[in-house]
RNA sequence: GCCGGGUUGGUGGAAUCGGUAUACACACGGUCCUCAAAAGACCGCGCUUCACGGCAUGCGGGUUCGAGUCCCGCACCCGGCACCA
């Protein structure tokens, strides 16, 4: 304890000092504990409680759930479970059963990576960081139900992590219902024929009953919502693992740990997500999220309306799909990217006659050509394929195809700027109207065919072009057959008359195209999820039965993950789990007697356990089911005001935008489908909490240095008598500028802390810590504990008398804005409000009325709970505050007796004047211009026009 | 390049509907209490001017009786996407 406070104890011992808010805080948080107070009941189960509480409107209140990483908290990270915990304890004051927790996310790389730096195992070490990680949030005084707190490593957890995954593994999406539908039903509808058997790789087709085990489970995995294929799949040797597209950055690097990502052909389980693409753009419409994050959805599924149209070639066709039909006739050439599957196939032995010198790369025959280009692709990492964008590279194939528009023959080409991961993996290129193709031509010497009418003066001449005209604002021109004719149209028009005639011409169709791949759903990694997947002796995937979970990680000798040097392409994955061949060989009954099957050695990526926690938070003990469906129904269910049901709110950081955000709704998606849960979206409303940033204090060299010990002279700063550099950075121990909760809480107690955080400004701003100003909130709370609290007896000093009318006003519009500005989550605004008329009774002299200090303290109850129970059980009170009712206001008293007007003239204030709140307009004009301030003001200039807004502004404009 | 968000005192920020710009807090300066210091209490605090006043919400225009707020243009900062057909 500082001298500082062992000082002030000598002469005011009852004052509110660290010392006495640590005692303050400790006593009252084991009392929350020992009574339960925070614990939310359902309508039924063991978790039942009092039926009237029960009966209460619902708030179900979240927070993302933290990684329990062992470097533990820094200021920045309890941001927003403080405010979830104010707002909370708002609502729970405000009437409603409140459902507030928090839970683990602890699988995963970064919980495995630190295990494997310490050496440890990682459960050993990741329940460490939660023991840790929990004693720090208590000291916070967050009002979580412990009972329904839990880890995604807990087996009992992640036993219905693997039963929904058999959900998913054992559905389809049915397109014509849009719904996923059992994967029972498909086999039925294939066995009856109801649905035709999709053919195989060689184009023959089979009755259901005709094919193997092994084929039917290959026609299935083009069904299932959950399926294992070969397919590129981004492989980071640095990591030793595959990644999904979403933890891939736009230089083609890896999230966590910055290393290179190649595409590599890997067998890997896959998530059906773009069954769900539509639904999951639409759906958007009745979420109450930051539009930013709506429209960061929208972009990653990029939804694009446009045709598919086909071009043929050789007796076979490509098709392509476009944006721009109505851009057809502009058609000079095609593209198709480096691995698309018809490139061989439709590459002739020579050269056509008259093959212009530039189309060949100057080898001698077409295969030459391509196979040089595609190795030359291949090597290509992402990284530099981004570099040599603006370079546009191909190579003629020596094909033709036909315009199916005007019959022009159209020569192919290979490019890498066409991605097979898109659209159909081939365009037709129109140099005209696009600026990638119109540089292509260029490069090539390709015919440019102006088919929309430039509107800039640039003219129909294309060759004096310098770039491609793209405008969607223009009339379509040389664009028609003695079928159809486009010219005059607008853009809009002539896309739909073009889709028409190609409809009934069969050369093509309209059609939605979306940016959204499948999700990339395995890791090779040790601490995650095991797959329920067992293997036959055919390689045939099978489900383990609901009884046989949850499957546990088995105890290894070696579970770091293989690693590769990071640059190195030409590795493969290696599976922890598969090291361990005893128990990856098993001998099960999976309904047909016991049989040899090999585990799934893959394990689920860490984003798996968080796609659907807020649903056990909600029964988090039931073994029999997810979730029971009345306790789901009452906290997640669809009413009025939310449509698609979901948590009422869930605060976190932007940056899991398009990653949890999007999987978890997915999984909502399909739950709601097969009739488990009643929402078809998790998260109602979303707030984007903003960082808490530091300074970072960097030497000559450019190294960080402690900034605690930075001093600041004349706006600069120094360390051990050295100039330093001041800049704004993130919070962390490499930049040494953590600032940890416990030693605030040590220096102030946790209220203040809590008061400082929410006080900074608003929730959704970052802001720079400052250890400085966090005196300011300290402050509040000794003066309204000395408000309430004699400070050298320790007894209550409020008077029993009426209050005064100023103070009734004072508290009233306190109570009004107070009320407000929680409703809104203007935590730092609200608090203002407190701190004004806790100055207020302050400079009124003399005791506090009781009713007064009563209110004071329930309106800063949410934000300072501890101060809060203190006072209130000082003031008389045998019941915890959490659950008092919040103060409301006396519109009597909102409204102040005298009002400021003021008197403009041309919009400057030249006077102002205290007036009746009910005055008239007329009445506050004739004041207002009787004013000798405003009489002198005009100086005898004539009055054009008088603005009168009673009772607050006068503004007089004059002749 | 495209999309989204921002720019207010020395600092964090307030002004929710176009109507008193700078609430609240930090820092700073002063006074009281004290032998002294700390803590605390009280006062002051956008810039400029002796003062009357004038000027200030990134910059330049506009609409309006009146603009931090609405419109047009520009600069800078932060975030997202990016050869997506």
């Amino acid at each position: 304890m500082s001298e500082t406070n062992s000082a002030a104890e000598v002469a005011a011992p009852h004052r509110y000092t660290a010392t006495m808010a640590a005692d303050i805080e400790a006593r009252w948080q084991d009392f929350w504990d020992e009574n339960g107070t925070y614990e939310a009941p359902n309508p039924s189960g063991d978790m039942a409680g009092d039926p009237s509480v029960a009966d209460r409107s619902k708030k179900f209140i979240m927070d993302m759930f933290p990684y329990p990483s062992g470097a533990g908290l820094h200021v920045g990270h309890p941001l927003g479970y403080i405010a979830t915990d104010v707002f909370a304890r708002f609502q729970r004051m405000t009437g409603h059963n409140v459902l507030h927790t928090l839970g683990f996310d602890a699988f995963g790389l970064p919980a495995e990576q630190y295990a494997v730096q310490t050496g440890t195992h990682p459960r050993v070490s990741t329940e460490a960081n939660i023991v840790n990680m929990k004693a720090q949030l208590r000291r916070l005084g967050l009002g979580h139900d412990k009972r329904r707190s839990f880890a995604t490593i807990d087996p009992e957890y992640y036993k219905w992590t693997q039963w929904i995954f058999l959900q998913i593994f054992n559905s389809w999406y049915d397109d014509d219902a849009k719904s996923a539908r059992p994967i029972a039903e498909l086999v039925a509808q294939f066995e009856s024929g109801e649905r035709a058997v999709p053919a195989d790789e060689n184009g023959t087709t089979r009755a259901w009953s005709e094919l193997s085990p092994a084929d039917r489970a290959e026609v299935l995995g083009q069904y299932r919502l959950a399926y294992a294929s070969d397919a590129p799949v981004n492989w980071c040797p640095g990591l030793g693992t595959v990644l999904a597209n979403e933890e891939v950055t736009a230089d083609g690097r890896s999230e966590r740990g910055n290393f290179p990502v190649f595409k590599s052909k890997l067998r890997q389980w896959n998530m059906r997500i773009t069954a769900y693409a539509d639904r999951l753009i639409d759906d958007l419409d009745g979420l109450d999220w930051p539009e930013a994050i709506k429209l960061q959805q929208r972009n990653w599924i990029g939804r694009s309306e446009g045709a598919r149209v086909d071009f043929p070639v050789d007796g076979e066709r490509i098709t392509v799909f476009t944006t721009r039909p109505d851009t057809l006739f502009g058609a000079t050439y095609m593209v198709l990217a480096p691995e698309h599957p018809l490139v061989e196939k439709l590459t002739p032995s020579a050269w056509p006659e008259g093959t212009h010198d530039v189309w060949t790369g100057g080898h001698a025959t077409p295969a030459e050509a391509v196979a040089a280009y595609r190795k030359q692709a291949a090597s290509k990492s992402d990284v530099e394929r981004q570099a040599e964008a603006k370079d546009k590279t191909g190579v003629f194939i020596g094909a033709y195809a036909t315009n199916p528009v005007n019959g022009q023959q159209v020569p192919v080409f290979v490019a890498d700027y066409v991605l097979m991961g898109y659209g159909t993996g081939a365009i037709m290129a129109v140099p005209a109207g696009d600026q990638r193709d119109f540089e292509f031509a260029r490069a090539f010497e390709l015919p440019i065919h102006c088919i929309v009418e430039p509107t800039d003066g640039r003219g129909t001449d294309t060759s004096t072009w310098e770039d491609a005209f793209a405008s969607y604002d223009a009339k379509i021109i040389n664009s028609s057959n003695d079928e159809v004719s486009l010219d005059g149209l607008s853009v809009a028009d002539a896309k739909a008359r073009i889709t028409e005639w190609m409809a009934q011409r069969g050369v093509g169709e309209g059609t939605v195209n979306f940016r959204l791949r499948d999700w990339l759903f395995s890791r090779q990694r040790y601490w995650g999820e095991p797959f329920p997947i067992v293997y036959d002796e055919d390689g045939v995937a099978h489900s383990l039965p609901e009884s046989m979970l949850p499957l546990e990680l088995p105890e290894v000798e070696d579970y770091s993950p293989r690693t590769f040097d990071p640059d190195d392409a030409d590795t493969s994955p290696e599976t922890p789990l598969s090291r361990n061949e005893d128990w990856v060989n098993v001998q099960l009954d999976l309904g047909d007697g016991v049989k040899s099957y090999r585990r799934e050695t893959n394990t689920m990526p860490n984003w798996a356990g968080s796609c659907w926690y807020e649903l056990r938070y909600l029964d988090p003990h039931n073994d029999e089911k997810l979730v029971d469906p009345e306790i789901e129904q009452y906290w997640m269910g669809p009413r009025e005001g939310q449509p698609t049901g979901g948590v009422d709110l869930y605060v976190g950081g932007a940056e899991h935008a398009v990653l949890h955000l999007l999987y978890a709704r997915f999984w909502s998606k399909v739950l709601f489908d097969l009739g488990h849960i009643s929402s078809a979206e998790p998260f109602h409303k979303l707030f984007n909490q903003g960082m808490i940033q530091a300074y970072v204090y960097r030497d000559s060299r450019g190294f960080p240095v402690p900034a605690a010990e930075v001093e600041e002279r004349d706006g600069k700063y120094f360390f051990e008598g050295e100039p330093v550099k001041r800049e704004l950075g993130k919070m962390g121990k490499s930049l040494k500028n953590a600032v940890t909760p416990d030693e605030i809480c040590a220096e102030y107690g946790a209220d203040t802390l809590r008061l400082y955080e929410m006080a900074m400004g608003p929730l959704d701003v970052s802001r720079p810590w400052d250890t400085r100003a966090v005196v300011g909130q300290f402050r509040l709370l000794q003066r309204l504990w000395r408000n309430v609290v004699d400070e050298s007896t320790g007894s209550v000093s409020v008077s029993e008398d009426a209050p005064d009318e100023d103070s009734l006003r004072a508290l009233h519009k306190a109570i009004d804005g107070v009320r407000q500005d929680l409703e809104g989550m203007r935590f730092n605004t609200a608090i203002a409000k407190i701190t004004e008329l806790n100055n207020h009774l302050t400079k009124s002299g003399g005791a506090v009325s009781r009713s007064v200090a009563e209110q004071l303290v329930l309106l800063i109850a949410p934000l300072a709970p501890h101060v809060g129970e203190e006072l209130w059980r000082k003031l008389g009170h045998d019941t915890s505050v959490v659950h008092e009712d919040f103060p409301v206001a006396d519109p009597a008293y909102v409204v102040d007796e005298a009002v400021t007007c003021v008197v403009q003239i041309k919009g400057k204030v030249k006077a102002r004047l205290e007036v009746s709140p009910s005055i008239s307009d007329e009445e506050l004009e004739k004041v207002a211009l009787g004013d000798e301030r405003v009489v002198a003001a005009l100086d005898g200039a004539g009055i054009r026009k008088v603005i009168v807004r009673a009772p607050k502004l006068v503004n007089i404009v004059p002749a």
